[in-house]
DNA sequence: CTCCAGGGGGCCA
DNA sequence: TGGCCCCATGGA
């Protein structure tokens, strides 16, 4: 596990998540971000920012159907914008330092699971915990790691976290790096040559190729 | 132009 | 758990 972290670092660098340079942005980013590539989420809050809405009171008083068109860039937008109009009314949250409970509070949100909630902690809260996504599982899997990719999301985050020092900046790095990896090489059909995991790779057997 | 994948989450059986 | 729905975007 340290190895495949120690590769990536190296041949990908360090990614420097989260992009997004306010309180506001990140946590917004959080919810948006879900199944939605990362330069959408961008051009959401792009709209929302020149619309005046960088903070949360503002946020809490904009029409939803205002919120809808201007995070319309993101897929299940109708979803998000309930999320988002349920962490603008829990305003209250944005004081608490992260804990597992805090992470309870946001799973009570709308639209809000496991890896939403463990990205606003990692990214926007600064606490250390694993986020798992379809990228981390595949990946994981395809180099022995786990069983099969369709797999309990607290086991594999349980089994990561196990694994690795308990450090913010890595888990930060780790998941961005996973990201990466899967975004360039992990879809459905892989594009294995290039992976720099290839060597490593259990499940698919192509020359390694460096850059 | 159409087709379809698919970085999540909720709900229901 | 497994199936279905939500539903923009981008590449084939």
């Amino acid at each position: 596990m340290l190895k495949i972290y120690s590769t990536l670092f190296e041949v990908l660098g360090p990614q420097g998540w989260w992009p997004h340079p306010t309180r506001f942005g990140k946590i917004v980013g959080a919810l948006l971000a879900p199944a939605v590539k990362w330069g959408n989420v961008v051009r959401a809050i792009d709209n929302l920012e020149k619309a005046g809405i960088d903070n949360f009171p503002a946020l809490r008083e904009l029409d939803v159907k205002l919120l809808e068109e201007y995070i319309r860039p993101t897929i299940y937008y109708r979803k998000k914008a309930q999320a988002l109009k349920a962490m603008a009314n829990k305003e209250e949250l944005l004081e608490i330092k992260g804990s597992l409970l805090l992470r309870e509070e946001f799973l009570s949100l709308p639209n809000v699971g496991r890896e939403t909630a463990d990205s606003l902690l990692l990214y926007a809260w600064d606490y250390p915990i694993m986020v798992v996504d379809a990228y981390t599982k595949r990946i994981l899997y395809r180099l022995g790691y786990l069983p099969q990719e369709k797999i309990d999301y607290d086991l594999v985050q349980q089994l990561i976290e196990s694994k690795l020092p308990k450090d913010l900046s890595t888990y930060q790095e780790y998941h961005a790096l996973l990201v990466r990896l899967g975004e360039l090489y992990c879809k459905k059909s892989p594009l294995c040559e290039d992976c720099p995991l290839n060597k490593d790779c259990q499940k698919i057997h192509l020359k390694l190729v460096e850059g």
